[in-house]
DNA sequence: GTTATCCGGACTACCACAGTCCTGATTGTT
DNA sequence: AACAATCAGGACTGTGGTAGTCCGGATAAC
């Protein structure tokens, strides 16, 4: 199913509206915003920050900063920064110590190509991309909107 | 990180193992052959029957055999048949019923784009193509095992 | 000094996967 | 006809990672 976790996702509502205002926000603040409870908002910026993704100013006022434009943003840089580096298999690059038998160790280098193939495809989807999609379903009030199936 | 199931990677093995010999094999065969536990291979060649992969001979003398050429099963294939249907996030596709508040469901069809995009790329990757990457490691211990069924 | 905020962990509950096993159904062999 | 070998389709359990929460400490504005 090539599962992609949540955070993943999270990362990416919460970078496009740290996008759409000006000074620093907080997580307190982006939390409301998108309906995220807090302490898993708070969660994924510390791992935005680890990852440079953003910048973060401490103390009172302090709050967090978009570092890069969101089209500078490939989709393939949050989910390095909140899921680690894009591997399918357990054993691809540096980790191939261990793996059982070393002689018929079924996984290879084998998956490499597809990696590289699935790195280079999120390679060219920027936040902005996704954004747009983003737009027509978000700004709609939380209250009402009985059932608005818009994707598809 | 994109992880990617086990089982899939077990059933490139399988696959390949399976279009390297003439007719049909046996569980217990690939088992011998692939280094991978025999409930396991028999699982996998299972789940494979059941996505129209392999073709399935019951009772004495029966065993697997591959439908079509490693060169026309793209890694997507394999993929969907071991992992159900590609998708990152949870709420994609028709699975679009219960996403928290209806309103402002983070996730959305934005991850589309995303998706079809890794789709795309699976599907331009055959097994044929991982078949290279596999035989400079394959082939080495292991081997003498004679795990020839009876006649052949 | 007080308050608001980020930092960096530890921590728990849960769910999907990995792997095994069991009971049938099918088919070739004796 | 009986037997043996094989697949079919489950149920079952242990483990690992993810999701989500929370706490004490550091930093900076007021």
């Amino acid at each position: 199913m090539l599962r992609l976790s949540k955070l993943t996702d999270y990362a990416v509502v919460v970078l496009v509206r740290l996008a759409g205002m000006e000074g620093v926000q907080t997580s307190p603040g982006i939390a409301a915003a998108t309906g995220i409870p807090e302490p898993t908002v708070a969660k994924v910026l510390k791992t935005l920050a680890a990852g440079d993704l953003v910048s973060s100013q401490r103390g009172a006022k302090g709050g967090y900063r978009l570092n890069r434009d969101l089209a500078a943003i490939p989709v393939s840089d949050v989910i390095a920064a909140v899921d680690g580096p894009i591997a399918l298999t357990a054993c691809v690059d540096g980790s191939a110590s261990e793996c059982e038998s070393q002689g018929l160790c079924p996984m290879r280098g084998r998956w490499d190509p597809v990696n590289d193939a699935i790195q280079s495809a999120l390679s060219r989807i920027t936040l902005a991309d996704m954004q747009v999609a983003l737009l027509p379903a978000f700004r709609t009030p939380v209250a009402q909107v009985p059932f608005q199936s818009a994707a598809e």
